[in-house]
RNA sequence: CGGGGUGUAGCGCAGUUGGUAGCGCGCUUGGUUCGGGACCAAGAGGUCGUGGGUUCAAAUCCCGUCACUCCGACCA
């Protein structure tokens, strides 16, 4: 069989790619396009994704010493121009409120596309002394920031996301809070949404407008192409001393603090979509999909069988397993079709015949094995077998990835590898110009710095030699 | 922001040299089915994206505009 015929209404993976992409996530009722421009809906199947991303990346910020707060979304214009680099960046992106309760505002107020600038003023508010230090605070939002061209979950005028704002006393300290939260989204991505990540520092070129230093994690998609899919920037004491967040120190010194901040989108869904999805649609991780098992009842017409399929429903919802029943009037091929399209890890049939063995047939989502288990054992093998599925996927994706990471040491070997969809590792010598070559020529961008595997001995652009080794890709 | 494509029923589409709108799926009702997208019967549903223009007459021709989409440039 072909999967084509499973389908048929999902343009090719392999064909087209973005539009695979967009049939999926409209198709699985992710998302739909919201009446103005760019905007999206995120429907309560997309939605659910998130709340799980949510509750387990709450966990773990929580457990980095890290408390919620919320700010506000309006921000005076002001605010932006006093950090010089900050205003640069964003200036062309923002979104200004202009009019309100009928009249021209005094001073146009922004709709924050981040929120350094309104927390760097509430912090300098609260910060006076040393003992205040470090300030750890993270907020669930929107943001809003207008872009030429938008994607569903990978570029949308408003998108919803966390922003983490630290304080502290040292520059060490700053940093290492920098690098502690990019290893908290490091296992995020690897433990709960099964998305094998590089992270590293960021070039220059490439770094968080106002940031010292911008550290990401770049997912590689089906087609080869990067996804960022969380940042991590140190920004020194560029925004304390733009917003004034001074402290009073042990040695009787006023100090400026040294900030960092840190964030996630829902562009992480479209990771998911585009690291796991196949043929057929959607593959969820199990610990952030909505459904984890899908049960379907066969001939539900003949007496017992949907009463058996509820009773298993319960009994899985008992073991903690998110299950649903589809006790919808439908062949059970087209609830399968819909449901592997839809991602769940884990279908469960069961029918007359099943009732009579006390078995049921299982299918794994992510490897479309079928196997039959015994009734008596899907409290303790469901849950067993979702996170063996999540484990395996999380392989399954390092596998592919680490099968398109290829080396270059010259600026054609580099279009050859990211022509041939790959990441591409290649010595850099650090300068501007030869960044701006590899996008000219292979319409690839500096990923991440790699530094630590050992740096090659010359720059593969312009032969110099070489004081970075850098991935290469083309992004989105 | 440049270049291409598409807007006709909830979805996917057809609509010829301009003549007053159709197909498939879905939906509603009833019945038969049910182990990989079932079938029969009877129904409901459209000011053809939008604003102008040409014409006796526009879904169809012309101009504008908006939205979506694909390919680039800019960005999470």
């Amino acid at each position: 069989m072909s999967e084509k015929q499973f389908v048929t209404q999902i343009a090719d993976i392999n064909d087209n790619f973005t539009q695979w992409y967009t049939d999926v996530v409209l198709k699985t009722e992710l998302v739909d396009y919201g009446p103005v421009k760019g905007t999206m809906v995120i429907r309560p199947y997309g939605y659910a994704i998130w709340e799980n991303i949510q509750k387990d990346m709450d966990a773990r910020f929580k457990e980095a010493g890290s408390q919620n707060a919320y700010f506000p979304l309006l921000i005076p214009m002001s605010f932006f121009t006093k950090e010089a680099e900050h205003v640069e960046g964003f200036a062309p992106e923002v979104a200004v409120v202009t009019h309100a309760g009928g009249e021209k505002l005094e001073e146009p107020l922004a709709i924050r596309p981040t929120s350094e600038t309104v927390i760097g003023t509430m912090y300098s508010k609260w910060i006076q002394s040393y003992r205040d230090l470090p300030v750890i605070m993270n907020q669930w939002c929107n943001v809003m920031r207008w872009e030429k061209t938008t994607r569903p979950f990978l570029r949308t005028s408003e998108f919803l996301w966390q922003e983490g704002h630290t304080v502290h006393a040292s520059e060490d300290e700053a940093m290492e809070e920098t690098i502690k939260m990019l290893n908290v989204y490091k296992d995020f991505m690897n433990e709960t949404l099964a998305l094998p990540v590089l992270c590293g520092r960021k070039t220059e070129k490439e770094k968080f407008a106002g940031a010292v230093a911008t550290f990401g994690l770049e997912a590689m998609m089906r087609d080869g192409k990067s996804l960022q899919s969380g940042t991590s920037h140190y920004l020194g004491q560029n925004f304390s001393k733009a917003f004034d967040i001074k402290f009073l120190d042990k040695d009787s010194q006023l100090k400026h603090g040294y900030t960092t901040s840190w964030g996630t989108s829902t562009r992480m869904i479209g990771a998911i979509i585009m690291t796991h999805g196949d043929q057929r649609g959607l593959v969820l991780p199990p610990r952030v999909a909505p459904i984890q098992t899908i049960i379907i009842p066969i001939a539900a017409h003949k007496g017992g069988v949907i009463e058996k399929a509820k009773e298993i429903e319960s009994v899985l919802i008992k073991a903690g397993v998110r299950a649903q029943t589809d006790v919808r009037d439908m062949s059970p091929g087209w609830k399968f079709n819909e449901w592997e399209m839809k991602g769940v890890p884990l279908r469960i049939e069961i029918g007359p015949r099943d009732i009579e063995n006390n078995q049921v047939v299982l299918m794994r989502r992510d490897t479309l094995e079928k196997q039959t288990v015994s009734i008596d054992e899907l409290a303790t093998a469901i849950p067993a077998l979702l996170d063996t599925i999540q484990k395996d996927m999380l392989k399954a994706a390092e596998v592919r990835r680490d099968a398109k990471i290829v080396e270059a040491s010259s600026l054609d070997e580099i279009l050859k590898g990211v022509e041939g969809q790959n990441f591409v590792k290649a010595g850099w010598c650090g300068c501007r110009e030869c960044e701006d070559k590899v996008k000219e020529t292979a319409s690839a961008t500096a990923r991440v710095m790699c530094d630590e595997e050992g740096v090659p001995e010359v720059c593969a652009i312009c032969g110099k030699p070489a004081k970075h080794k850098v991935i290469f890709a083309r992004a989105y």
